[in-house]
DNA sequence: GTGGTCTAGACCACC
DNA sequence: GTGGTCTAGACCACA
């Protein structure tokens, strides 16, 4: 999303059976963490977002404030909303969605009795 | 869990924040895909689960009639649940248990950029 | 089924999700219908029946009372079931075997606005 | 049913011996899959549903639920449940319900050793 | 407001 | 005894 610019619907997949501030939350997370959204990059405002994307504003408030929670986003009243410029914290939140991935995928090998790559060939077979 | 035993609730790692039926639903299909609940085993009945687990029987049975509609569990009218005979339907079910635990590491290491194998390294990083 | 000879469970083709009485009455009935079963033979006793198809006993009496409602099977106190000799009631049965079947597809068709013919021809699209 | 209004007790034709959610989804299914219901139109809720039909609200859940399944429905969280727009999937069903209307006859003839239209003559008989 | 989960308990058909 | 359906009503998260 170039600055300046709003989302459009296609910035975002969604599911209508999961909780749409979730998947916002993720999606944006992850345009973050590969630096599609660069740090100090303004977001569009809760109103303007919530009228481009036809959701309720208080969906895109819990979005942003669960993403300042994790300190991938910082609010200047009266300014907006930011893009944090503490590489730090985009970092931690990479690594985290790394391991997140990869303990999902030990876990579900352990409870098959399998050890990863054991999985991964059974995924792959036939 | 031997046959003819019942379930105690130390058999369920539970999350109270999640849906129970979807919890046990998903640790009955593992105890399956891993052998652990043999193909003929008899399960519990509903109402001696229901009990035993101090939960209500229409979550039990939610629970059962799930595992009905993937074809692990075939149910015999008046004479109770048992796991199913059909190899393939459990074969079927562990390559979907891998390969969905497989995809999603794929789709994490896409969204960040990344190949699985630089997925892995970051995730192990520090 | 030759006469004496007892039922096998490869004679019914069983779905455990309907009664089985039902269906053991359905397919009896088809075999007297289609002439497999010949007016006056015999057919196994009820405890024969059920041992053989590993059933319980009162499943095969609630299906042979049903056949004789239908007034396809008669039974002589202390000789046994015997597939009636009233061949009207066999051309009867065969007739609303028929009916059923036709005025199904009837009821089908009309639910979805289309005469028997399109529905048919919608069956057999690509 | 014009969008806005609610089902009334005349908008179904009820069976007291089969289940109520069974015969909700089969009709509600008809009036998708016959065009009554156009792609998108919202349903009433849950709770108008139960009440207007003076039904438990769980039951109709799992009517909305199992038609759901079927791909024929969506439900957008806090908004209520609608139509599919993918009319593919509305096609399917309508070939689905052919399909099977005209199995069943088929297997019928079949069984009493007829053809389809030998069967359809013999209904039509007397 | 919406749907989703869960409980407590009745009643039924089937085996 | 078994599973299956239904009711009445609470509580929750989401929009």
């Amino acid at each position: 999303m170039p600055p300046g610019k709003n989302w459009t619907m296609e910035d975002f997949r969604l599911d209508p059976s999961r909780p749409l501030y979730e998947q916002f939350t993720e999606q944006i997370r992850t345009m973050i963490a590969k630096g599609e959204l660069e740090p100090g990059t303004r977001l569009p405002s809760v109103r303007e977002t919530a009228s481009s994307l036809r959701v309720n504003p208080t969906t895109v408030m819990k979005t942003y404030q669960e993403l300042e929670r994790q300190a991938l986003l910082v609010t200047y009243r009266g300014q907006g909303t930011f893009v944090t410029r503490e590489e730090a914290a985009i970092d931690r939140s990479r690594k985290e969605l790394a391991r997140t991935a990869v303990n999902q995928l030990k876990e579900t090998a352990k409870s098959l009795g399998l050890t990863p790559e054991q999985l991964w060939a059974l995924a792959l077979e036939e």
